[in-house]
DNA sequence: TTTCTCTTTAGAACGATTCTAATTCATTGA
DNA sequence: TCAATGAATTAGAATCGTTCTAAAGAGAAA
């Protein structure tokens, strides 16, 4: 045998090359979270549940560097941050311009995708500021 | 002087009787608070700066009162709730359909009319679910 | 390697909100 | 008018999500 490294996995590479291409320097921590956060695409986690998800992976990262992470994949876009719900942060992997379905009581984010949803009659911004995004949510509650 | 009870002010009378109406019992912080919170039209508070404004004009209110507060007029639809920011909650006095512009650097909301923002295209809800509300988010930022 | 800088970390600190248990108040009926 | 009763208010502790801090660790380049 030719040392103990473990081979590298051909999703690390992958990440490695997105974060690279991201401007970020792939470091163990963050190729392992983002094998986790883009595995599937159209996630949406919040801290808390990547944290949670990490640990079952067995992968042992700080809650601080959870946020900073998912701070910085947002900046990078990598990821978009969605504010439903005063409390907490939901970070979504699909940073297409597309709109959410919320259920309140359930904390769950739905995709609708980009196309669905057409929003006319928006009013020119006030002076001197300028639209960033025009975010669509819809609330349901279960019947 | 007939006893040195305070004669109850206009204002008082009025929104002792909207949370009459409401099916709320006028206490004193309540009728205080209402007082602040509809002496003008389409405002947009949070726990805090309510908290501020009941201090500056001389009302003594806790903070756990205020937070009671909001959330009660918001089940009685005195209140809307908005959610734009993680980190904290913002209540609207404006109950009626409209949606808002958010600065998001300056924690600022800015009403849109009612009827100016048409959405179309949003899907049908998910089996066994109802759709609450549909809002819309127009953030800005400063050029 | 060595060096330099960036990253990660544990744990403290923080801000917003909720909870708790004791006190005070509004309402009702005698 | 008063006492009784259930509801509302309160201070302060507790909790939750998030950010900060300062120290230790790791990647990149020479």
């Amino acid at each position: 045998m030719r040392g103990s490294r473990p081979a590298l996995k051909q999703g690390d590479r992958r990440s490695a090359d997105r974060l690279r291409a991201a401007g970020l320097r792939p470091t163990k921590q963050r190729v392992a979270l983002a094998n986790l956060l883009f595995k599937e695409e159209d996630r949406h986690l919040t801290a808390e549940t990547l944290h949670e998800e990490a640990h079952k992976a067995g992968v042992r990262v700080s809650l601080a560097t959870i946020y900073n992470t998912l701070h910085q994949f947002t900046e990078a876009h990598l990821l978009k941050q969605v504010a439903v719900d005063a409390g907490r942060s939901y970070f979504d992997t699909n940073v297409h311009e597309h709109q959410h379905f919320y259920v309140e009581d359930e904390g769950m984010l739905i995709d609708i995708p980009g196309a669905s949803i057409e929003v006319a009659g928006v009013p020119a911004a006030p002076k001197g500021m300028t639209v960033d995004r025009v975010d669509v949510v819809v609330r349901l509650r279960r019947n």
